[in-house]
DNA sequence: GTCTATAGCAGGATAGAC
DNA sequence: GTCTATCCTGCTATAGAC
């Protein structure tokens, strides 16, 4: 017991966070054992006594940043009250998110091709966008019109995060998409044209 | 001359054939020139004769279908008279081609760090989207509407490729915020009020 | 122009000493 | 629980014979 040969330097939660500094800083390529345990002090081996191999540690991963951002944009859309300011907040947050941690956005909605047949990445976040948009659209269960602003907000960020849009950034051109989104799903309620 | 030892198999349009076969059908994963020669019948050393690396094979089929994309969509453009109608069916032709080539769709706009200065995938692809928008909303030079187009078709696209839609399909999302954005861009041309 | 053979690299994962 | 050492796999690319 005294002066052990190899004390402990890790627990999973260690791991998790220099993972997550890792890739949000590094980026998607440097997130392998190797380079991770470097920046722990330690041998990559020594990383499967805490996690059975890589896979669990994304999973981690995706589960973290799934949280996070479900709690930002809960929290966004919990500081307003008409149903239109409240879906806007939760999209602008979402979109917040995404660009500050863009490899973590990548990650966690990256293709999967097997699993992942609830819409979306965890059911939490996509029950709160479905609920956001049905105080709008006026539908309890608006599912079509939740996957169209979700289609709207991931292609967004995905053409921000890869540099599609170029230097001079969107121009407005996301207030101008969201507003005319949400115009037309609040117009369902009112006149109920659809 | 007669009966040579290695008579020729390969051109560059063959192997770019293949390699377009390959992804579409195996994945990008599958994509690599060990099992690129293997298709045609070859060693992989002697695909370096007709591109001197994996990134000018690569560059080839992004331009191939960056053309047939540009050209789906140009055609459907060209059946319709009003504008609303013409950026409607160019709208189903890029979702239309996204689906029915998933990975290639996927290697078109994937993450380009550098170069790509120009907004979109590829600069004529771009002008005729800013193009038809503009004929909907009434600027001529609508950077942002187009913009937040590209953002939703983008987005539904890989949604729908990644299967984070679910086997429920879309509900008819796609249609009811098309028309959302749409409508909303058109309302700019009459009222002005944006 | 294609072949065989091989160099070189990177990453995941395991065995057994300490 | 961490260490060293090693295996294995998969890939890009090159050298030189034919």
């Amino acid at each position: 017991m005294f002066a052990m040969a190899y004390p402990s330097k890790l627990t999973p939660e260690s791991i998790l966070q220099a993972a997550l500094l890792l890739l949000e800083t590094d980026g998607p390529d440097a997130l392998n054992m190797r380079t991770l345990a470097a920046r722990l002090g330690v041998q990559a081996s020594s990383l499967y006594r805490h996690y059975p191999d890589r896979a669990a540690l994304l999973t981690a991963i995706e589960e973290h940043s799934t949280l996070a951002l479900h709690g930002a944009m809960t929290l966004a859309s919990e500081r307003a009250a008409a149903p239109e300011t409240r879906l806007t907040a939760a999209a602008l947050a979402y979109l917040s998110y995404a660009t500050a941690h863009p490899h973590l956005y990548a990650l966690l909605l990256a293709p999967r091709p097997p699993a992942a047949a609830t819409p979306g990445p965890g059911k939490d976040l996509w029950n709160l966008v479905l609920r956001l948009v049905g105080e709008v659209s006026g539908h309890p269960d608006d599912t079509p019109r939740t996957v169209a602003l979700w289609a709207y907000l991931h292609g967004f960020a995905l053409l921000t995060l890869s540099g599609q849009l170029g230097l001079s950034g969107d121009q407005g051109g996301f207030q101008i998409g969201l507003e005319a989104l949400i115009r037309g799903f609040g117009t369902a309620r009112n006149w109920a044209e659809t």
